[in-house]
DNA sequence: CAGGCATGTTAACACTGTCAACACGCTATG
DNA sequence: CATAGCGTGTTGACAGTGTTAACATGCCTG
């Protein structure tokens, strides 16, 4: 878990440990807090050790989005059967985007929102996201061809379920649910994906 | 426009050149680049000065989102006819609401968003975040007593609606749409709007 | 074994938010 | 009308930030 300690002149596992020190950070704090001199202490460091290994703040940030967005794929994937209908793979993919999201909410907010400069500025995390977003696309596809879903553009409906599971992860996590207790923000959920899933299965 | 010129000692104005300087700002940086400092710079005093008319950065911020949702207040209600049907009105909520959000994506990032550290602290927030989500609201629980909604919760429908509609404009605002030039992304507004009302509609 | 290169450190600059102490000038009260 | 007070603005300072330049260390390779 922690880094190997390491008295000598050179850390030896420096990179790592300061995305490690990232990610522990955002359990508890904000992005906006999160400071490079702060990870560097954390790191037994000096407060430009982190340069030897980040051209920027904002490429260490790109960094932990992009893991971020490896992560949501696998939540996406996590509950999926492989013999899974639409109706089960919509379920699957909305519980585990939201699971994601809810538990990890400073690096979900740091994975959409603008943490960074220019999002393109880092092919990585462009492709990654692509990755995470490709899982829905996935499975739309396979429900428009197997008839299952009242839709025809696979790309442009695997959109509008992401933009609406996205909207509801963000109003949640931003507070603006007047439910403050686990077991009602999940009943809200459950609602809001049966009510996506209602409408777009045939 | 701009505040009065006033070589006094005192500047006569500077609250509200303050907040107009803040919304200046809004237009072509982001949340986090704007700083009490350069507003103070704008408006020709010194440094601390805007700490006689606010607390904090924050609650210069919080006053900034309050103004903005009462401006997304308004732009719900914008293109709405008195005798408007349900769909009539959901098409101008989501155009208005989307027009808002993509003019103003900085504004609205920071209503939504982190900008500051516990809304609940600015009653005066929370109350205009009421006020826009109300005019959500309105339209959806007249739709269901007009029969003319396939639902039954008006709050549950509306929030839902609204998590839709926030989630589309969050992954426009953030880059993550392909479509660069702006007839593209009205086509996938449109696109996304019609997909709602289809599945709400009866 | 020696030199080079990756990795670390120190010092410094230009920013930021924020506080305390001080200065100005309008306004109300004696 | 004068003066005391208070709202407002200023100066100076502290702690914190990202970032660069110049310097130091020590492993790895020729």
């Amino acid at each position: 878990m922690t880094p190997i300690e390491n008295d000598s002149y050179h850390h030896g596992n420096l990179r790592q440990a300061l995305l490690d020190a990232a990610v522990r950070t955002l359990k508890n704090h904000s992005v906006e807090q999160l400071s490079l001199r702060a990870l560097a202490r954390e790191a037994g460091v000096s407060q430009t050790a982190p340069y030897r290994h980040f051209k920027d703040k904002h490429q260490l940030l790109a960094e932990l989005a992009t893991q971020g967005f490896d992560e949501l794929t696998e939540a996406l994937l996590a509950d999926r059967q492989p013999e899974d209908n639409t109706a089960q793979a919509m379920s699957a993919c909305g519980r585990g985007y939201l699971r994601f999201a809810l538990n990890n909410p400073e690096k979900y907010r740091l994975m959409f929102g603008k943490g960074m400069h220019d999002r393109t500025l880092y092919p990585e995390l462009e492709a990654s996201g692509m990755r995470a977003f490709g899982v829905l696309q996935e499975w739309v596809t396979r429900g428009i061809e197997n008839d299952e879903l009242d839709a025809s553009d696979p790309e442009l409906t695997a959109y509008h379920v992401w933009a609406c599971v996205h909207g509801l992860a963000s109003l949640i996590m931003d507070g603006k649910s007047h439910c403050s207790d686990q077991e009602s923000v999940e009943q809200l959920v459950e609602a809001n994906l049966g009510m996506i899933k209602q409408r777009l299965l045939k």
